[in-house]
DNA sequence: TATAATTTTTAGGCTTGTCTAAAAATAGGG
DNA sequence: CCCTATTTTTAGACAAGCCTAAAAATTATA
């Protein structure tokens, strides 16, 4: 059974959010997510789960079947090895890669996408920091935890981030906070929850809300 | 103003029609191309005169206008980068690239084909000898003739292909008439024209339909 | 040149994925 | 526990691209 781009980019959504959350995904949630209407979202939900893709129950919001995640990892996986493919073979920048992998993500052809794989050295990460799912459609994800959650003193490497934005990763890029950085939290403001950390010996205060998006291995 | 998926494909079939039959093309030919039903064709052929991409009269067959020819040589400058990507890169075959290809051709960012040209060391020709137009829409193509034009004696150069399904490049391939070989002509005959060629020091007669397909240059 | 055959277009309908407006269900506060 | 606010679903519409059946235009033939 063949499932439609927009059928996919359901999927994709309905994961992301479903990990990030870890529950069930609401109609809202996936509407917002996906600039549509939350009717919309009812509609296709519905198709869904004719499909057999999600557990889907008027008004007790979503989450994938076992056949829907393994959809969804697909997605996943293409997403992430075109990234990579942009960025070390085609050198552009991890900034400016999201959309286009988001178009190259729906190209359909298992072989095409392992030899991508293959061609690209099976890298086990993203430029990001995600990690890519294998062949197989196992992903083995590190324990990362935002620098929001980290106590003064603690060291970590930088890892991954939670946001994908070209703003949020351009301003990563300026301050120097890129992938693999190690990382000590100098201090943390309880009044609005800033962190002052320490990067390549320069101190630097964050937000808290950028803190909240830096994924660290300690 | 954008062009969808289909838009594209209805303006590449358009050209390749063109240029293959030069004069107007008709909407029988397209939706044999196209395997969609005439009825379909027309409704298109009226919102892609709507927007300018197509000289159209009714009755009277189409012909591209400039940007609309501009539009599909873009696309199919996509389309043999992408086939070169998948030879060259991920070893695929030159029979097994043509649908991916179809797809790949789609994605839509001027950056992304201009780096992939220069990855790809910016190839002149796509897998099947076809010519690949530059960035600016240059399209520097040879001439060739096919072998059922040769006369006995005559010398060439394989340098391309009129037809591009699986079949026939697998026949070329096992025959052993694959680009580049050099090939003579050592009789022709009358009866069903049928052709008797020399290649690698072998001798092999193909059929009539065989040598309308293979283009030479002397 | 009139009629037959073919090609092309029109008319009306279907599906996918979207929308707005209104109704129904759920959740929260007093 | 009832009433209000929020979330979700239903109902009805619309655009894109496709279809079938029938009408109109063109081309071919006798």
């Amino acid at each position: 059974m063949t499932t439609s781009f927009t059928e996919e980019n359901y999927l994709k959504t309905i994961y992301h959010l479903n990990t990030d959350e870890n529950g069930t995904v609401s109609t809202n949630a996936i509407s917002e997510s996906l600039h549509t209407k939350a009717a919309s979202v009812t509609d296709m939900l519905k198709k869904l789960a004719d499909k057999e893709l999600i557990n889907y129950a008027k008004y007790q919001g979503v989450t994938l079947t076992e056949i829907g995640k393994q959809k969804a990892i697909t997605i996943i996986r293409k997403h992430r090895l075109w990234e990579v493919f942009l960025v070390d073979k085609l050198s552009f920048k991890w900034d400016e890669v999201h959309d286009l992998a988001e178009e190259l993500e729906h190209i359909n052809s298992e072989i095409l996408i392992n030899r991508l794989d293959e061609f690209l050295n099976f890298p086990e990460k993203d430029p990001h920091g995600d990690p890519i799912p294998d062949k197989n459609g196992i992903l083995k994800s590190q324990e990362l935890i935002t620098v929001a959650k980290m106590n003064i003193g603690e060291h970590g490497k930088i890892s991954g981030v939670r946001e994908h934005s070209k703003d949020f990763l351009q301003y990563l890029e300026k301050t120097g906070l890129t992938l693999g950085c190690e990382i000590h939290i100098i201090d943390k403001i309880t009044f609005d929850g800033a962190v002052v950390v320490g990067i390549n010996q320069i101190e630097q205060t964050i937000s808290r809300e950028v803190a909240k998006n830096i994924l660290i291995s300690l």
